[in-house]
DNA sequence: CGAAACTCCTGAGCGC
DNA sequence: TGCGCTCAGGAGTTTC
């Protein structure tokens, strides 16, 4: 479900109940996610003040004085502050319990999402090789050079997190069609240029959907229940056998490293 | 090393 | 209305 302009989004709303607020503790009540949640982790954050709510690629990080909480949406999370006498509904996994009687609660029907401590999150296998974040730091010369000699397709090449951070299918796909760059070409076989002209896609994409609270396609709701508007803006996921904006041919679905891709064969090459 | 396949899980949507 | 099938926003792990 969600990519990195509704993870953002989510940061944003979660924050302001966050940041200088005291953990009283956690309750887990389904602790087999995509790695099983830390039998630890409520003597690591008890009556820990949260520093900061960052977010690196699709994780958001829980800063407290010692670590961090690392908290991934997986497909299907999301992230709520609720009022502590609100039951928990099904697929409602775990909550941080927070002082002032609230709660940053974590629903997760596919359980593919994942919460873990770290002492060092610089160092943290999971975050220590990604790739620069695409709205701070990253640069056409940067994929330039990262593609070189590479023979997978540039629409897997953009979605690998070493190359850069949080990329998703939606955004690469998006990404690609602004660009006008054919998603099954190989990534080592583009110009300079054209990785210039993707670059700036990457910004304009991602920005827009921040601006519009992110794509909700089935259930994303933002930390205050809000649905992203990105939705009506996609030109080319989802949105096969409908006409192209810019050439009104139709959009083509292929597999493209296992996932779909969406695209105008006139427009992109 | 790189590339591609495989894996986890539940729900929505579709054809019949 | 119900059943069975396919596909889904992620990404680490395994295999070749």
């Amino acid at each position: 479900m969600p990519e990195l302009p509704e993870v953002e989004t989510t940061r944003r709303g979660i924050e302001p109940w966050l940041r200088g607020c005291r953990i009283t503790g956690v309750e887990v009540r389904e602790p087999r996610l995509r790695w099983p949640v830390p039998s630890d982790l409520g003597s690591r954050v008890s009556n820990q003040r949260v520093r900061a709510v960052r977010r690196r690629a699709k994780y958001l990080l829980l800063d407290v004085a010692h670590g961090s909480v690392i908290v991934h949406l997986g497909m299907s999370g999301s992230l709520r502050v609720v009022d502590a006498h609100v039951p928990p509904e099904k697929f409602d996994h775990l909550d941080l319990c927070l002082e002032h009687g609230r709660r940053l609660r974590l629903r997760d029907p596919r359980r593919f999402g994942a919460v873990l401590w770290t002492a060092e999150p610089d160092r943290h296998p999971l975050l220590a090789h990604l790739g620069p974040e695409p709205l701070d730091g990253l640069t056409a010369d940067h994929l330039y050079k990262a593609s070189r000699g590479r023979t997978r397709a540039v629409k897997d090449f953009l979605m690998d997190g070493r190359v850069v951070a949080g990329i998703g299918n939606i955004y690469a796909n998006e990404a690609l069609f602004l660009a006008g760059i054919d998603p099954r070409r190989p990534a080592g076989r583009i110009s300079r240029a054209r990785y210039a002209d993707l670059r700036v896609a990457l910004t304009r994409v991602l920005t827009q959907a921040l601006t519009a609270g992110g794509t909700t396609l089935r259930d994303f709701r933002a930390a205050d229940g809000s649905p992203g508007y990105f939705k009506q803006s996609l030109r080319v996921y989802g949105r096969k056998g409908l006409r192209c904006p810019r050439c009104a041919g139709p959009v083509r679905q292929v597999v493209v490293g296992q996932r779909s891709a969406f695209f105008c064969g006139r427009c992109q090459r």
